[in-house]
RNA sequence: GCCCGGGUAGCUCAGUGGCAGAGCAGCGCACUCGUAAUGCGCAGGUCGUGGGUUCAAAUCCCACCUCGGGCUCCA
């Protein structure tokens, strides 16, 4: 009688099989159906093949492509078939990495005599891939040395690069999913005549995979070093199932739906004008609007949160920025200086911190007037590299809604709270909920300051984050030259992440500048300084809510809150009289006149994505009453009394 | 800044060496209508900019500007 092992189930149940069963045979055991969809086991510690033999008393579980831990097995397999067809098409092609990414994979190349991929070799390579699944190849797992390793992978420099980081012992989490075996090892897969340096595991054959496709070709720095190689890099999505890569192409389509750059051109929002330069936005009257509310809000909220309103030039001389030290640490972010007469430079200003500093300094400071918080929609000027410019996102003339608290060291933490409360209140107004935050650590090689000064500041940080309940993530050496800093990142109704607000503490400029105030003690003392803006800047705040709410903005927010729409030419005076009671009330009403049939208005009404479409004819006029049709709603409402609708409306509008 | 791909009418796009096109938007006239496109007509483009090749360039070549997707960076 054959020797049998046991292994333990997810569900508590045990199954008896030979020993020497693979992961394989106990899918089989289970099911057909499940030996099918099997992809790797979960063996306690991590993902293996299916092929390994299964370990007498082990808890496992078999992973399937339905799973997040599947999906990004299926997707690292298909970066290897991919990698497998660029090299039958590129004999003599290096590899680089190629790890499974959020929704996809990608591969790393460097392609032979500096060739360059192109949007057509896309469909080629896809053409191979589906090649490669069709043979239905299976992944063979083997362990090497490293040294045979480095010979196996003789003219792959980028492998061997990897497997001599691994030797060193110096190996980043980058390179984990590259490499295998334990320390002394490496593992390679292989499949028919193709050899990947690779950690693994992989599906059990090509055939499992399929449901992909390539996306776009983009230029990576070798280990995302701008000093090194730039290599040819090809994203790729794929799914565990057709349906599952249709949905993902779909949510695509709705998230380019959103798009605010999109939005913002259809609903006649903002532009960038080629003439005025690249990441220079001017808004338009509807945009306008917008902004002025948005604007208009958060003034009214800092007013009641205790902060008193300051205004500063955009331009200022040189020695503003050499003394805050923007110019050694920040000056490449700043647009060329303007020189006058040969004597005085001037820049265009990149922050607004050293200006309230200066009003600040403006006078000697008591602490009975601290902690003082200083706020101004800055408008501020960065030369951002030509690549990075982006939408409104990413711009080079943008409006902070910033603010400078400067407190004492005891001060320090009650501030840091209460302002967190502050951010997530305000940022809940517009209609964003869901939140984690991220504490981004001293810069390496780019900050001022004493690394006691940095971590007393970064925890001060830390803790204010911690009491706020939400996750943490950190981002080590993410701040600024002058403090670490925490940042609010918000999820949109698509489920995007956007960086918004950030709080910073700065023990180096209030030094830099000799700030001081005078204490209970009669003595001098050096103040605490927390820079912070809610919005991030307006411009990008503005593009997170149009992408947020897909352009249909929430009534106080919305550039036009109603139109009237007159049924026939002679309801006209009436929709007038309309409009006009509602403009009492301080809404933003326009009326559209029967020039043409009322379907054709109601739907461009319905394009502008306007809150309120309200249709006024013969029985409205008759009965002092409006058809309301709004925005979302299933079927217009009719006979509504005019003063029955304006109360609705002012109920909705919370400011 | 680097890699890939674009730039033709206000917008979306067709046009790969031989007269610059369509739909929507705009304007005019007619239509006067109860909830997502009324009809007819008119007007609108130095084909991103500048050079070059050619009898002839939106089309081929070069440079630059700009937009998109990435890398790096970041509010």
């Amino acid at each position: 009688m054959p020797a049998e092992i046991s292994v333990r189930l997810p569900d508590g149940s045990t199954r008896t099989l030979p020993e020497g069963s693979t992961g394989l045979d106990l899918a089989s055991a289970i099911g057909a159906r499940l030996a099918k969809a099997a992809l790797a086991l979960d063996g306690g510690d991590g993902l293996v093949d299916l092929a390994r033999p299964l370990q007498d008393g082990a808890t496992v579980r078999i992973v399937t492509g339905d799973s997040d831990e599947g999906r990004a097995l299926l997707r690292h397999s298909t970066a290897h078939v991919m990698a497998q067809a660029v090299l039958r098409l590129w004999p003599g092609a290096h590899l680089a990495i190629g790890p499974a990414v959020q929704d996809g994979f990608y591969y790393d190349f460097e392609l032979p005599g500096g060739a360059r991929f192109r949007d057509e070799d896309l469909e080629r390579i896809e053409a191979e891939m589906r090649a490669i699944v069709g043979e239905a190849q299976p992944f063979e797992r083997e362990e090497r040395s490293i040294d045979d390793g480095l010979a196996f992978f003789a003219d792959q420099p980028f492998k061997a690069e990897i497997i001599e980081a691994v030797r060193d012992r110096a190996a980043s989490a980058e390179d984990a999913g590259e490499v295998g075996g334990e320390g002394a090892a490496v593992s390679i897969y292989r499949n028919a005549g193709f050899a990947d340096l690779c950690r693994g595991p992989h599906v059990p054959a090509t055939d499992r995979l399929g449901h992909f496709k390539l996306m776009r070709v983009a230029g990576a720095y070798w280990r995302g070093d701008e000093h090194r190689p730039q290599l040819q890099r090809i994203y790729g999505t794929a799914w565990e199932s057709k349906a599952a890569l249709e949905a993902h192409l779909h949510r695509l389509e709705e998230a380019e739906r959103r798009d605010h750059r999109r939005l913002g051109a259809e609903l006649d929002l903002f532009s960038f004008p080629e003439e005025i330069g690249s990441g220079l936005a001017v808004f338009h009257p509807k945009g306008g609007v917008v902004r002025r509310v948005m604007e208009e809000h958060s003034r009214r909220r800092h007013e009641a949160a205790g902060y008193e309103f300051v205004y500063s030039p955009h331009i200022t001389k040189a020695d503003l920025f050499e003394v805050s030290g923007h110019l050694d640490w920040y000056e490449e972010s700043m647009f060329p200086a303007m020189e006058l007469d040969g004597e005085h430079r001037y820049f265009l200003k990149p922050m607004n911190c050293p200006f309230h500093i200066l009003v600040y300094r403006s006078r000697p400071r008591s602490y009975r007037e601290l902690p003082q918080r200083m706020f101004e929609l800055g408008t501020v000027y960065r030369y951002e590299k030509s690549g990075v410019v982006h939408g409104l996102t990413r711009v080079r003339g943008m409006t902070q809604d910033d603010a400078h608290i400067f407190c004492t060291r005891e001060q320090m933490d009650g501030e840091l709270r209460s302002l967190l409360g502050f951010v997530l209140e305000l940022l809940r107004e517009y209609g964003l909920d869901d939140f984690y935050l991220e504490l981004s650590t001293r810069p390496p090689g780019k900050s001022v300051g004493s690394d006691e000064e940095w971590g007393v500041a970064t925890e001060a940080l830390r803790t204010a984050a911690l009491e706020e309940g939400l996750q943490l993530v950190l981002d080590e050496g993410g701040g600024a030259f002058y403090g670490p800093k925490i940042s609010v990142q918000a999820r949109d109704a698509i489920g995007r992440t956007w960086q918004m607000s950030t709080i910073q503490l700065d023990f180096q400029l209030p030094q830099r500048f000799g700030l001081t105030y005078v204490g209970a003690d009669n003595e001098r003392h050096r103040p605490v300084m927390i820079h912070r803006a809610l919005f991030g800047s307006v411009e990008r705040f503005f593009a997170v809510l149009l992408e947020h709410y897909a352009g249909a903005l929430p009534l106080w927010l919305a550039p036009m809150q109603a139109r009237v729409l007159p049924v026939r030419d002679d309801h006209g005076p009436y929709a007038e009289e309309v409009a006009a009671r509602l403009r009492r009330d301080g809404r933003r009403v326009d009326v559209e006149h029967a020039a043409e049939p009322l379907g054709a208005r109601v739907r461009r009404g319905r394009l502008e994505k306007l809150p309120y479409l309200l249709v006024v004819g013969d029985d409205d006029v008759a009965a002092g009453t409006v058809g309301v049709n709004a925005r979302g709603a299933d079927a217009p409402e009719r006979g509504v009394p005019v003063d029955e609708l304006a109360a609705r409306l002012s109920a909705e509008v919370p400011v």
